[in-house]
DNA sequence: CATCATCCGTAGCCATTGCTACATTTGTCC
DNA sequence: GGACAAATGTAGCAATGGCTACGGATGATG
């Protein structure tokens, strides 16, 4: 084993890396707090169904999922009821709302088509951290 | 039901979502056949514990996604030996890091610090598109 | 108020990504 | 060549997120 060293360094890198699962788990609640919102004002009030055909999944991985989030106290839910937001989720998704909107308008203004824009921030959105939020914000300024 | 017409433009929606799900599948085979390349380049070669010690996993959830990407034809495995990249891998792995290295760079050139700058780049890379990546480009030059 | 369509919940399947605990292989050192 | 440590594999559990199939709840309409 002649390049010790090196190997000696790798796991300084695993920092970039959190645990997959856990991200996307805090990915969805993000996308759910913040589609739960839009659909509410939008239309008045959100179903699951209204979920399942903005997300394109099936109702029952959205009775789960709110299930879930109902647990961690960000939706509120009662069966056969619309669904509501926690003063804790409401706060989520106006954050991510924001980020969200800070990303898209950044793409666009970098010169990425509307379409392209949409789905590049919406899969961007989750891995932004506030200092490259900052940066994005000087930029549109 | 008053607002019926903001419902029904809700499924257009879904088209940004279903793309990310679609990445999530192959984000985790970009990481490992560019770590792998990386491994092999600056070690001589690339062992389960080193990925491991890269990823800050278990052996045992590296061992695992290694054999499903020898399936898939990305990497080559023997028990208790190296792992090696396939051609389909190399290529794979080479395209990754160069998109990983026009976010980085792209990052640090929009006055992001290059500790967040890597952490992000390294989120964010999976969810570029070619038009946002050919944007980026510009932007650096 | 009965019926029927729509909405939603439950059961139960699969894949992915995490883990611990235990078994096996390999290589090194005496 | 035996023993021991390190590396790797295997068994099996949990959480998340996808699905179909089926059944119960709700609300609108006759």
């Amino acid at each position: 084993m002649k390049k010790k060293k090196a190997k000696e360094k790798i796991k300084a890198r695993s920092v970039p890396f959190s645990q997959t699962r856990t991200r996307h788990a805090s990915e969805t609640a993000e996308d759910y707090v913040e589609a739960v919102m839009d659909l509410i004002d939008e239309t008045g009030e959100c179903r699951v169904l209204d979920l399942a055909r903005f997300f394109n999944v099936s109702h029952v991985t959205v009775s789960r999922t709110v299930k879930r989030l109902n647990d961690q106290d960000l939706l509120l839910t009662q069966s056969y009821k619309p669904i509501e937001l926690t003063e804790k989720g409401y706060k989520l998704a106006k954050k991510s709302k924001k980020r969200h909107e800070i990303v898209l308008d950044f793409l666009i203004k970098l010169g990425v088509d509307k379409a392209n824009a949409e789905i590049d921030s919406e899969g961007i959105e989750h891995h932004v951290s506030s200092k490259t939020l900052d940066a994005m914000k000087r930029f549109l300024k």
